[in-house]
DNA sequence: TAATATCCAAGTAATTTGCTTGGAATTAAA
DNA sequence: TTTAATTCCAAGCAAATTACTTGGATATTA
């Protein structure tokens, strides 16, 4: 039940994104600097948060991404669909085409596995990249423009 | 954040055994037999589930295992936490000895975790193998004793 | 045209998963 | 007393997954 790196290091890179909003566009490189991460690997990332819409990018020289929607409307649940796959605990319950089972109309502990599916995404859909923004403000108020998260 | 066969297999098992609970000790080789799991990855489970106190078992020809305490006192969450561990999504919300993170105190991130980690809990640790069973018996009305659940 | 970026597809080492194998110890029944 | 059934235990191992790296092609600005 462990998330991967790519769940982790997506919130963290999306806060960092969040929280230099206003800065226009941030290229990868400087992200992956204050907070750790391959470059490369965070571009694997982003190919997947911007398939999804989460994320828009310009390339080119003092290209970079942004934001795709306001802090406020990107939720971590979002985020994390959009690295890890269906948050679901077992294939049999993911949300869009759930795997094969023929017993499914009778099975007793699928709704054992619905229950936790629903409660994560419950959680993660209740929170914002704008409340980490504050909680981020909150808890570093020292730190002009951060480090690592 | 998917649960790995050990999880899966073990809520699978224990159901099984909560209803033929009444027959006294089942041997591993009737559980797999019933659910279609390996005998030998089985008793790796169930070494598991001893250890912590959930099963008991009978050495010897007859013997086998049993609960160790009344159905309506077993959750899904002693379970699933006795063979895969913590339920945290992340190894620094784990409930005893998180791993070390030098950021701790200003990490932003680590609240997801954490209400995610209680959500599971409070999810799994809602139900028991009463529950399950009497589910069962409703879904399969027809079964007298059960098969593949 | 040089530098800075995103974009894209493979490759790969380390780890984890999901078992299997081979036996030793214990117990009940024949 | 032997045999069969069973738990107990420790290794071994192939396949899959993870967490990257490598090596470019393409786009954009200075």
């Amino acid at each position: 039940m462990k998330l991967s790196t790519k769940g982790r290091y997506g919130v963290k890179a999306m806060l960092d994104l969040a929280i230099h909003s206003s800065e226009g566009h941030i290229p990868l490189k400087s992200i992956a600097e204050r907070q750790n991460i391959s470059e490369n690997y965070l571009e694997q990332l982003f190919a997947l948060l911007r398939k999804e819409g989460i994320v828009k990018s310009i390339r080119g020289a003092q290209g970079g991404y942004m934001l795709a929607h306001d802090p406020q409307e990107i939720t971590v649940g979002a985020i994390l669909r959009a690295l890890e796959g269906s948050l679901a605990p077992v294939d049999c319950v993911t949300e869009n085409d759930p795997a094969y089972c023929d017993r499914a109309d009778r099975c007793v502990t699928k709704f054992i596995w619905k229950k936790i599916r629903d409660k994560v995404n419950e959680v993660v859909d209740s929170i914002t990249l704008k409340d980490l923004v504050e909680e981020y403000r909150k808890l570093n108020p020292d730190e002009g423009y951060m480090y690592y998260i």
